[in-house]
DNA sequence: ATTACTATTTATGTATACACTTTAGCACGC
DNA sequence: GCGTGCTAAAGTGTATACATAAATAGTAAT
């Protein structure tokens, strides 16, 4: 093993000239997923509306870095579809078609149903605690009318029901159908109320708790498909004011 | 609070007359796509093997840009998790681990199993004659031991099914995922016959045209079951060989 | 000869420069 | 008055520069 040898050359002194720039290496990992993070949550929690231009150099110029990085956390919030990138014309905050939106709650609906029915053979006592305490904490949200907390919990729920089955590579996606999800209910106006969300989500780990497969299927199917439901998802009356205002 | 107060730094000082460079639109768009299925394909095709250092210079090199293009490159490709990025390292093509190797495939047991179950209420005649040409083309693909053809096309076999439900964010993640299972299947060498794959294949077609949803179903999940039982996944016996090869 | 240390080379991360495209503003003509 | 063409500003896409961190090689000491 060469794990000796570890002091790093510190020749600080020595040739090189100092520069006058200040160290890049301030941000050793992360500027760019700052940046990322903060967007996503700027649309999540209602500040960025569908539609905006997201110009490079501004955010450059609000979080005090080069576009380079700014280029590469819009590429990534692309990837996750919650921007597009128009070539020659720039980034925006995406704005999730009616079909694009059908087509996320459809997979929802078959991966979601999936993973309750797995989860009924195999979730254990302590698992089923934790889905109580995180029950307690959407009330919790609810009642303080916390409306950027509420929606990530209700949003979370799904994600922990998925993360339970002990598949990283299913919970990351379902993650960002999630985040897909935020964007499509807030561009639609969804007018389901939390309360009820919250209610629905107590009655899955309620099946859950009782190994009852087909009514955790049957729940949750239906759960996914109230709040499609609640969306304004009328070709004409979709919200424009929302979507094309200019600021 | 709005902004800007654009830095005026120095923006084109007028005349924009001679262009003496070469055009950088010259790749109008998709320089960066070009060289990222590039390299998947090589990959996918084994010429690239899992580990394998991904130096950005020469990849530049090779394809005549920038380090830009290519880093927006490696970016896409470690969000299809077929490179890794390694912070002030590098990039180098995957080693997915066994975990992930086994998630992967529980993954694709859940929702293709959902597929085949939604495609028995909807699938078309259209549909299934497509289904029976791809079968053709396997068969041919095989008979002439087209080994990266091949592999292509049986793992194209699965993102058909799912892009028969008319649901394109379902497909492109299957697509995904299918990257994935082929970097998985030549990182543990694969013992599964392509034969065998494609017999499998012309089984479950022949199910869907009965539209016997239970045997569809049954038929999958054996499939891919099959392909994850014929890899090497002993923690001692993967491939080293090819894993910590120099080059 | 092997190990530890240092200098050099190589490669990555970020910033910046610059060409080109789009957009916005404005004068002119219908 | 509104549409049309020209010019300037703004913004994107790519290349390059430069600082820093890692890898490598070379050297001296034990």
């Amino acid at each position: 093993m060469n794990t000796s040898a570890t002091k790093p050359t510190k020749r600080n002194s020595s040739l090189h000239v100092v520069k006058s720039h200040e160290a890049p290496a301030a941000a050793p990992i992360g500027a760019t997923q700052r940046i990322a993070e903060s967007i996503t949550n700027a649309i999540i929690e209602r500040r960025l509306m569908p539609g905006t231009k997201l110009t490079e150099q501004k955010i450059a110029d609000i979080f005090k870095v080069s576009r380079t990085i700014v280029r590469q956390a819009l590429n990534q919030l692309s990837r996750e579809h919650l921007v597009t990138l128009e070539p020659e014309r720039g980034a925006f905050v995406a704005m999730p078609s009616i079909e694009e939106a059908r087509q996320v709650f459809e997979v929802r609906t078959m991966i979601e149903a999936a993973v309750v029915r797995q989860l009924c053979t195999r979730i254990t006592d302590t698992q089923i605690a934790q889905l109580r305490s995180h029950l307690r904490n959407e009330q919790e949200a609810i009642k303080c009318t916390d409306v950027s907390g509420r929606t990530r919990l209700l949003a979370d729920f799904h994600v922990l029901l998925a993360r339970m089955l002990g598949n990283e590579v299913l919970a990351q996606w379902l993650a960002d159908l999630l985040s897909r999800s935020s964007l499509i209910s807030l561009m639609y106006q969804s007018s389901l109320s939390a309360a009820h969300s919250q209610n629905e989500h107590t009655h899955i780990v309620d099946a859950l708790e009782k190994r009852d497969t087909r009514a955790a299927m049957r729940l949750m199917e239906h759960h996914i498909a109230n709040v499609e439901r609640n969306l304004r998802l009328d070709p004409n009356s979709l919200d424009l004011a929302a979507a094309l205002r200019p600021f």
